[in-house]
DNA sequence: CACCTCCGGCTAATACCATTAGCTTTCGGG
DNA sequence: CCCGAAAGCTAATGGTATTAGCCGGAGGTG
């Protein structure tokens, strides 16, 4: 091999960082060799295009959402974890807006896998309610709707009116763990 | 007034023709321009520019769902009208999937206008929950993420496993019914 | 040690898009 | 009948993704 400098998660690493500092807006291939240091077509060499390289993006941001929830439920269980997942979920995103804004939810397989193993950990978090299989996964299908929902409208300062967000959020997850009871 | 032609109403019912189509990438000024047979810097004299346009798609489809949902709360109350909107919501991006796909949450202002419009419609079905001034606002955020996050979800094929998505639907609006009783 | 291969960078070229400037036409009102 | 403004046009600029093809060095092989 000839000069390992960059590398497919390296510019994944540097596109995130961008992401960050500018937004989804400013995520292109141009900007990505810029800070990379080195010629925009340099990065065809470990990315396809940049529809995959906003994949990548959105599996690696999936993925440390996955990482994070699934932490946070941890040694809970029932009403706790549910409170704790919400909690970690909104966390990541009051933490990285832009990265979540750069979430596409594209037909992408890989994409596609990172949203079951983020449900994977939501499902986790509803075992100790007991629900049948199907039962189950319409629950997950609720709760990641709800917090997606939330986290999409807060990133993208969808809600306008200045009660405060916290408050709304409890809100939220009141009622869902309300609506699991039944 | 001289060839009155285009304006920019008709720009955004062409725009909105070609999302439907095509989906919301292939919304550009180029595309927009053709479809309406007008040379590209034409649609200058209706559009400030790209952004305003997609502000103005994104204005016109969220007005479209304000009027589906307040329609069909009218003569329910409290449950009945909770459902009615939610199911009212879904059916809008079940019709128009890449429509929705395509609003932007912008940062310009008639985006935001919009925005409140589709909250008043919201709060106005809540109203029957006899909701004090700050907790109306809150239960209208929770109800209008859990419905954009579902419809989000739904629109861009966010859902993988085959479980019937009528069924999931059904129980996040039990949920919100369940949870409004907090 | 010399050689050869392949990988990861480069430059050049193409095509598309948004946007601006400035010209032309066409209508409608005085 | 004329004139001004609105609405179209062409031309030009700059940024973008993407492809093709070249080049140099790192590492293994004789």
């Amino acid at each position: 091999m000839a000069r390992a400098a960059l590398s497919a998660d390296a510019v994944v690493d540097v596109a995130l960082r961008l992401v960050d500092e500018e937004g989804p807006a400013a995520l292109t291939l141009a900007a990505v060799a810029s800070r990379a240091g080195v010629a925009t077509p340099s990065l065809y060499k470990h990315v396809r295009n940049l529809a995959e390289l906003r994949a990548l993006v959105s599996v690696r941001v999936m993925d440390e959402l996955a990482e994070r929830t699934g932490r946070a439920v941890l040694g809970r269980s029932a009403d706790e974890a549910i409170r704790a997942l919400m909690l970690a979920w909104r966390a990541y995103v009051v933490a990285h807006p832009h990265r979540y804004s750069a979430v596409v939810q594209a037909a992408e397989p890989m994409v596609a896998q990172a949203g079951d193993r983020l449900v994977a950990i939501v499902l986790a978090a509803l075992r100790a309610y007991g629900l049948e299989d199907s039962d189950a996964i319409h629950a997950a299908r609720c709760l990641r709707a709800a917090a997606h929902g939330f986290a999409v409208l807060e990133a993208e300062n969808g809600f306008q009116l200045p009660e405060e967000l916290d408050e709304s959020y409890d809100l939220l997850i009141r009622m869902v763990i309300a609506g699991l009871r039944t």
